[in-house]
DNA sequence: ATCAATGCAAATAATTTGCAAAAAG
DNA sequence: CTTTTTGCAAATTATTTGCATTGAT
């Protein structure tokens, strides 16, 4: 029985602190458990508050400061989505090419993959003299049940 | 003869001002002014350096009133390209789907269109219950050229 | 022991806002 | 005239940082 993604992605993240020489404190530790345990964007305030859960003495500075680590790790993707607070993607190890619509009515955040895309921004990139690293797309679409409707089953409707 | 899609799109930013009742006051005309008479994609420091060559009395405070009139009127588009700072897109009116390449070696950004990718986005977008209203697309990369050459002939590299 | 990591509180920096004066229509 | 807009300076707010202390290895 293999690991699980996310097992896997907590355990490529202690790894990338061993190999930069950083320690597994019980503050880290709480925020990466929490981190690689949810599949939903979150904020550093909701990290922090929900890392405060595991052990209360994490702090907004640690939080703060384990931030890029997660980022520069690969395994967590800042975001952002028009809003005054950077968010984070903690499915990026699993799905390295997702994608998101963000409904207008809803509020939510839907993730979807397509290698078509990929390949097409590939070809397009090359062709312009450039070397694909990362992509992000964010389709900003409205609820078509909704507007049928009057209402949707969707999140915040 | 017709207008260029710039000075369409200051004119089209004058109707929208005097739908809303808003007045055009000298500041708002150096404003607009520089933002119809550039392709580049510009910061709000910028915006208020180069308004304020063409009217000194431009104040940082009406630069940042007059960028959300400039993109709540959909002709300029507010873009994070991951700087502590936003970027405002004067191209959107001419090329509403346009996406970007940033480039990691040149810190240069291109601009490209693809039907291709806009014609799958709907169609994923649709058989998950959204119509598109928008959508970005920036895709991070390096340059070949550099990688071949040990230089190349794009902006700063 | 040694050096990294923490919490706290103060600092930073882009953006926003209250207000009295000025300008548009 | 009336209402919007302006510049200024102060406020806001997410994020960052200095420092003395604590904790991991």
């Amino acid at each position: 029985m293999s690991l699980t993604g996310k097992q896997a992605a907590k355990k490529r993240f202690m790894d990338f602190l061993g190999t930069r020489n950083l320690r597994l404190t019980s503050q880290r530790q709480a925020i990466i458990d929490t981190v690689f345990n949810t599949d939903k964007h979150f904020t550093a305030e909701q990290l922090l508050e929900w890392s405060r859960e595991r052990d209360q003495s994490v702090s907004r500075a640690t939080v703060y400061r384990t931030l890029p680590l997660l980022t520069e790790s690969g395994l967590v993707r800042e975001m952002d989505f028009g809003k005054d607070y950077k968010f984070y993607d903690p499915n990026y190890a699993d799905h390295p090419n997702h994608n998101h619509i963000i409904c207008q009515d809803c509020d939510k955040i839907v993730e979807f993959e397509s290698d078509k895309i990929a390949k097409i921004e590939e070809r397009i990139s090359h062709k312009l003299g450039f070397t694909v690293k990362t992509q992000r797309l964010q389709i900003t679409a409205t609820c078509e049940e909704l507007k049928r409707m009057g209402t949707c089953k969707k999140k915040a409707c």
